[in-house]
DNA sequence: CTGAAAGCGCTTACAG
DNA sequence: CTGAAAGCGCTTACAG
């Protein structure tokens, strides 16, 4: 059934049928007989159609490098629920971290015609380096949830993400650690924040700086562990950027006999569910999902709405557990 | 630029650059001609105009409880990414699990004009007793990825779930436990089938059945133990219907000094990577997702091709760690 | 191989 | 308050 079969039994025009579908005003006579129609029906406006008319999809795309991430699919799940509760659909996109599919993705939004695109992390801060992906983002509001790209008509909501990895070292030298080593897990902007985090907390207790690369994954908070353990070097502190490794490094500490908190504390980052998952819950930096979420979705409602746009940076939280 | 732009520059008709667009046949002089058109301007056909007049939209719906739940956003990811590949675009929705809201979301989707939907979890069961929900699921391609569901014209792919638990009993039993313990932490029917493999393989083996209902968390877990202690209760092993309440109970039981496995063995299901961030890593039952993600889609591709479908159930298998 | 025409199901000024 | 008409950007038979 179509607006052409309602108008007609209704007894009145397609122009009719639309105006009481979209609020226009109409005699209450009238709009009271199309309604009856449409419900005998079950009548269902084609929303493709309409978006083809009037321009205006009424869809949101959500890019992401893997929705399997917990963080990602955490703010995934926040946007979804904003945008579906105002009448938005959503799509969402795993690019993986190829600069040619990021951009065979977006071009697909773009023929798409949605109304509005999310870019999750910092990874996406590279995309403004493409002429070809900034046309597209400059030309469909964007905003970015995190993340550090510098590009006029994209919105990015900021974390401070070195704020949070400076209130961990702080507080382990406030409770007397002073070889604290640092594990970056990936390269991101936002790690590379957190290390510069790390470099200027320790540089004003003027304690030294020791950061190693590590994998993101179990694996990777081993690892370090080993090759610290190979290197005969002596710490009391380990912070990383993510909860992850940092689980590993437990597991991995404790299987060495050492003593958590007591002779190495641990740190992470991120604060999900998982940080509580070990025996030895995990100290972790909260970065705020839920607000990087609700800010991201207001910062792109109000871009919808035409108007403007304040964007707060949003402060990490420090979540002290049983491995410090 | 339009159809018609292009039609114009290259001197033919709009039928033509539909033509070479949709790989139809035309001499390879125009094709050339209207490629390099297209490429000078970046040209991208409108989707929303395609997908109005074709009838195809070439979107496919994933239908879930909720995308922070490691299990769903695993199954998400890889249809995804199978769509993807084949030039569908993806929506997500998290309905929640009222019955109303689910129906508001479909309805959503209906007037969307999806190719396709998923449904994830035998949460959706319930669903086939809903007349308008049935009308629409049974008008559109729909495949249920895991679940039981019984409703002609939608697909479900069956993870054997009865089989994994019996599998970990089983197992439990051959290596001289006998007094084991069932938590059930939800209510739907995989749930339940989860139950009755435990149920049946007790029975097979002369052993006291013994179901708990527990929260799915944590917290859940612990509060098995306890209440378990605070009744003075017997056992040697503990099997969770999933892996995060298993967790809680490995946690609450080695709070309480209890050594896992010498003294209570712990089982839990879905093996995510959660199931290796205890120390003592946890014995789950592999349910597969990628496999039920891989069926499903192509079981929707069959159908959305118009091939005839065959649909496997799948096998969990049990993966042995520590903590039995 | 190519083009003219109708159609997909709506919205949106513009008249009345 | 209401309707006729044009338009959104494509696809799809149907002729030629």
């Amino acid at each position: 059934m179509t607006i052409y079969g309602i108008a007609k039994e209704a007894g009145v025009s397609i122009s009719t049928v639309s105006r009481v579908i979209n609020g226009g005003s109409c005699s209450p006579e009238t709009k009271r007989r199309v309604y009856a129609v449409m419900e005998r029906h079950g009548y269902q406006p084609n929303a493709i159609a309409r978006g083809l008319a009037s321009n205006r999809m009424m869809t949101i795309a959500i890019v992401m490098v893997d929705i399997r991430v917990g963080h990602y699919a955490h703010t995934a799940y926040e946007l979804e629920r904003f945008f579906h509760a105002r009448h938005y659909e959503v799509l969402i996109c795993n690019t993986g971290s190829d600069l040619a599919d990021i951009k065979g993705d977006l071009e697909g939004l773009e023929s798409r015609k949605v109304d509005g695109i999310f870019l999750l992390g910092s990874t996406f801060d590279r995309v403004q380096h493409d002429p070809g992906i900034c046309r597209i983002i400059q030309s469909i509001p964007t905003v970015q949830a995190n993340g550090n790209m510098h590009l006029a008509g994209v919105d990015t909501v900021r974390v401070d993400d070195a704020k949070g990895i400076w209130m961990v070292v702080d507080y382990l030298y406030g409770h007397g650690r002073h070889s604290i080593i640092y594990a970056q897990d990936v390269n991101t902007s936002s790690a590379e924040m957190k290390v510069r985090g790390y470099q200027e907390a320790m540089a004003v207790h003027h304690l030294p700086i020791h950061v190693l690369a590590c994998d993101h994954s179990l694996e990777g908070g081993r690892d370090v562990v080993e090759q610290l353990a190979s290197m005969r070097v002596d710490y009391d502190a380990m912070v990383f950027g993510d909860d992850i490794p940092a689980i590993g490094a437990i597991k991995a500490l404790k299987a060495r006999g050492v003593a958590i908190p007591s002779q190495v504390a641990v740190t992470g980052f991120n604060n999900l569910k998982s940080a509580r998952f070990t025996e030895t819950e995990l100290t972790s930096v909260d970065n705020k999902y839920w607000q990087l979420a609700s800010e991201s979705a207001q910062c792109m409602l109000a871009r919808l709405e035409h108007r403007p746009v304040s964007i707060p940076v949003i402060e990490p939280e420090l979540v002290i557990r049983q491995s410090t």
